[in-house]
DNA sequence: ATCCAGGTGATCA
DNA sequence: TGATCACATGGA
């Protein structure tokens, strides 16, 4: 992996098994949208990038050198090696050989805890794309605005303070549905310090998944992305209606629990788990097993 | 019109 | 544990 910064572009080349149109196909990154020329723009932590990717090359624009370094290099993963990981998981079984085939070039994104908290609370009984279209509704209304980029507006996602100071009504024109008061609740235990949110990715799995649980609107599947998307857990493997059904077709003869088919998984794919889960749910959706 | 979407919480056996 | 329901909202 080769960086250098050219006319205000950082250019990373060189770059193996990474594919943006994938990656932010996968259920991840709500908030990263494709533009005109195919690349994506998106904010994170306040910061707002436009990536694009031709054949081994990224070209990200609108930050620099220190950003990158800071920010980018983790949060697309460029710092773990997916060669292995996909290999490792290759030879597991032929099922997983075709999802990595498939899906080569996936990434698990290390998000900001906050903003993936309240993003999973919002995916419960819910479509991604309306979840997209929520986030934006809240970030528009009451983030930071950050500034203008190529002609639009971009605002930060909304603080802890910020929800937590909204009432049921206005974060149900935001389109939260039933979830107000989760989102409510939930900004509340943050901002008053009794939920330390920021503290968790250094605890081991088993207390991050059970203090993540603790939280209203937070269950199994919702802890396990959180740890999984923004935590860097990888002895998990969240359970939604997707993985449901292609454990089922790839793996058992008889129905399964969901928290069977969790437990079933994470023996089976051990700290493999997370990654297994990303290819499995890429493949399942894309694929439309089960349906 | 009816069903479904990256589920959770409450209730009951 | 396991089964059943309600829950906002909008797209198919």
């Amino acid at each position: 992996m080769k960086i250098y910064e050219k006319e205000d572009i950082i250019v990373v080349e060189d770059i193996n098994d990474f594919n943006i149109n994938q990656i932010f196909d996968s259920g991840q990154g709500y908030r990263w949208k494709k533009q005109k020329d195919n690349s994506y723009t998106g904010v994170v932590k306040g910061n707002i990038l436009n990536i694009s990717q031709v054949g081994n090359t990224l070209y990200l624009k609108n930050t620099n050198i220190n950003d990158f370094k800071n920010i980018w290099y983790k949060y697309f993963s460029l710092d773990m090696n997916y060669s292995e990981i996909e290999h490792k998981i290759c030879k597991i079984d032929n099922h997983l050989k075709s999802a990595v085939e498939f899906g080569s070039g996936l990434r698990i994104l290390n998000q900001d805890e906050w903003e993936t908290l309240i993003t999973f609370i919002l995916s419960t009984n819910n479509s991604i794309q309306m979840v997209e279209n929520i986030i934006d509704n809240l970030s528009t209304k009451h983030g930071d605005y950050i500034c203008e980029y190529e002609g639009k507006k971009y605002y930060a996602f909304p603080t802890p303070e910020k929800l937590a100071s909204l009432s049921l009504d206005e974060l149900r024109e935001c389109k939260t549905g039933f979830r107000d008061k989760y989102i409510k609740s939930v900004a509340e235990a943050v901002l008053s310090g009794k939920f330390s949110l920021y503290e968790l990715s250094n605890k081991d799995t088993n207390s991050c998944i059970n203090q993540l649980k603790s939280l209203s609107g937070v269950g199994m599947k919702v802890a396990d992305c959180i740890a999984m998307f923004s935590m860097r857990k990888s002895d998990i493997f969240p359970v939604d209606i997707w993985m449901k059904r292609v454990i089922q077709e790839f793996y058992l003869d008889t129905e399964m629990s969901l928290p069977k088919i969790r437990s079933y998984a994470i023996e089976k794919f051990g700290d493999l788990s997370s990654f297994v889960q990303l290819y499995l749910f890429y493949y399942a959706r894309e694929h439309n097993i089960g349906k």
